[in-house]
DNA sequence: AAAACTGATGTAACGCGTTACATCTCTATT
DNA sequence: AATAGAGATGTAACGCGTTACATCAGTTTT
């Protein structure tokens, strides 16, 4: 192959020294004369070299890459979990490959067997596959044959299976329904259904778990056909309340999956003159950017965004460097309330609108 | 350096063939015996084997990566358009780092000469810099002292000056407004303002400029107290909107920036019990997914995001592969209008909020 | 003055897949 | 039977940065 750039063997040459000098000016190891630090350096200007990451990761067997799959970067949630990721892996000197699955199994497997040969450094993995309770078991297998001993940080997910480096990264969305209750309890409701989402996809299940665990801990009334799954789209909330407003008795707060379900809903009852938060509360979860949009703006808990991807960076790090995760591989991190207009205490009276 | 996968020489061994066999497996080059194939075949399989890519990068000078460089994936301009790319890149067996700028100028050029130490086969520009009048110069000069001879394409932006191996690939924002002009004019409005955005931003200036030209097309009046420049948030819409109330005399319909800027618009006119349509049409850009969360929802021009990300992508290759992109270089597509409720006739009598 | 040591620099192997070229076997042609 | 040609496979160099080890000059120690 015609070779097009200059390497470290051209700068060596045109400075009259070995690679090796070179290379240790390049990498400010070793000893090197001052004097030849200051021709190697002005001749790498001169030539604008620099050198091959390439050949330098097949060597040290480090490529300063890493990978991220996740299903669909269009979600709001995904993109800004992505950017703290890549803002913390700058420390770490780390660029990053990005692979959207469109939540297609297939093509899950297809990406990580590319960023395999790719010899990315470590592997983050989010939602998809690892948010599902079926194939779970099939991708381990995967890791376990092609990506180990690379290291894998799953982010608010999960493995069905033992995969020997893996470490993960939740916001703890069963602490935060509890902390959802809490707030729609004390605002006085007593009857709280929950909309959006779907069986079998842990976001799902954690949150309808907590909803029944807390009954024990909270005063409230909550009935299967005040739950309504669909998905995690804003017509998903629109299907979804729809769905719930047939009902005979109806709930005065409602809990959604995340913040699209939530818009859905809560749109869904101003256009049927049905007022948020008067006659319903809506809650949401993820602070995603349209929780501000809507009018009510959603009052929603928060994903601990920056902490998510600066602690996965991090444990994927330290299993690169092989130190010890001092025991805690797996850390579930606080959501937060914020508080905007679509909760208020419930009407006393009947529904207007009924 | 320890080696702790298996090469391809040990695959050559477990089989008792050389390397090259092993190779022309691989790569289905080559004349190999139907036996002898099956036999290395089974051996990949039993092993795991994955070829390394950065062996075979260094070699082919080639790596079936490209960057992609943007200001913010959490944009959801962006983030669409990133996706599409991908999706198109698919075809090709390239693999996308993503880098974000955070419309950081320094942050752009340390991502620029990383992507170009990773020997990226190609780069994708968009947003940011190329964007920008200032500073643009010097952006060129990088990717001619580092980049060169590496193929560029700028989606929806611009470089202030020669780079060599550099094609485009925009949305025509001229012609847009013209169409929401005709729109707008169609409807009856004849004082139509502008909101958002800033001066010396390529998606602002096109879209002023725009606006004076197409005076002489349609009849309509613009005045420059009508035109209230911003950001490109929501906030930044609440605020232009706020400013353009000052005003003694009012347009009828409004152009927004795009449409994080028209929710903000929107919003801050529902507030004020102002209606929209009813007293002020207000149209959005770029299709945004905000643009059916917003009651009303809001018409908008949108990118052919699909083909702005498959475009690109082929022209990259196009370059990749010296495939002569038989004299055009730079492409300019249409957007088109989608309308949903934000635009309506003008009122005749006095606005009912005044 | 010899020995020991420090600092600077060079040599060459290594990591791993690819491919030009060489070699060898076997069939087909005349 | 001799030659040409096709098919299969091997050898080794290559791309490029890194580093263990060797070498050599110059300085310090005794």
């Amino acid at each position: 192959m015609k070779k097009v750039k200059v390497s470290i063997r051209d700068i060596a040459k045109e400075c009259n020294v070995s690679v090796a000098t070179v290379s240790r000016v390049l990498n400010n190891s070793g000893a090197v004369k001052e004097e030849t630090r200051r021709l190697v350096q002005s001749v790498i200007e001169r030539y604008n070299y620099r050198p091959n990451e390439l050949a330098r990761g097949l060597f040290t067997q480090r490529t300063k890459s890493i990978g991220v799959i996740l299903p669909e970067i269009t979600s709001h949630f995904f993109a800004k979990v992505f950017l703290e990721i890549e803002k913390a892996s700058i420390e770490y000197e780390q660029t990053v490959f990005l692979c959207n699955t469109l939540s297609d199994n297939a093509l899950q497997d297809f990406y990580t067997l590319r960023l395999s040969e790719k010899q990315v450094d470590g592997l983050l993995l989010l939602g998809g596959r690892v948010n599902e309770t079926k194939t779970n078991v099939q991708y381990v297998k995967l890791l376990k044959d092609y990506i180990f001993p690379t290291p894998v940080v799953i982010i608010n997910g999960k493995l069905d299976g033992y995969y020997d480096r893996c470490a993960s990264v939740s916001s703890d969305e069963h602490e935060a329904m509890f902390q959802a209750l809490d707030y729609l309890t004390g605002l006085g409701h007593r009857k709280i259904g929950f909309l959006g989402g779907k069986r079998g996809i842990m976001s799902t299940d954690i949150k309808l778990k907590a909803l029944d665990e807390a009954k024990s801990s909270f005063d409230y009334e909550m009935r299967e056909e005040w739950i309504k799954l669909s998905s995690y789209t804003y017509q998903g909330g629109v299907n979804a309340m729809n769905e719930l407003l047939k009902e005979k008795e109806l709930p005065t707060a409602i809990i959604s999956i995340n913040d699209e379900v939530a818009a859905g809903v809560i749109n869904t009852c101003i256009s049927k003159g049905i007022k948020v938060p008067g006659d319903f509360s809506v809650l949401g979860f993820d602070d995603s950017s349209i929780s501000t949009i809507t009018m009510p703006g959603i009052t929603t808990l928060a994903h601990p965004y920056e902490e998510l991807g600066s602690i996965a960076v991090n444990f994927l790090n330290n299993m690169i460097n092989e130190k010890p995760l001092k025991d805690v591989t797996n850390i579930s991190l606080k959501m937060s309330l914020v508080e905007r207009e679509s909760c208020a205490a419930p009407r006393r009276s009947i529904r207007s609108w009924k």
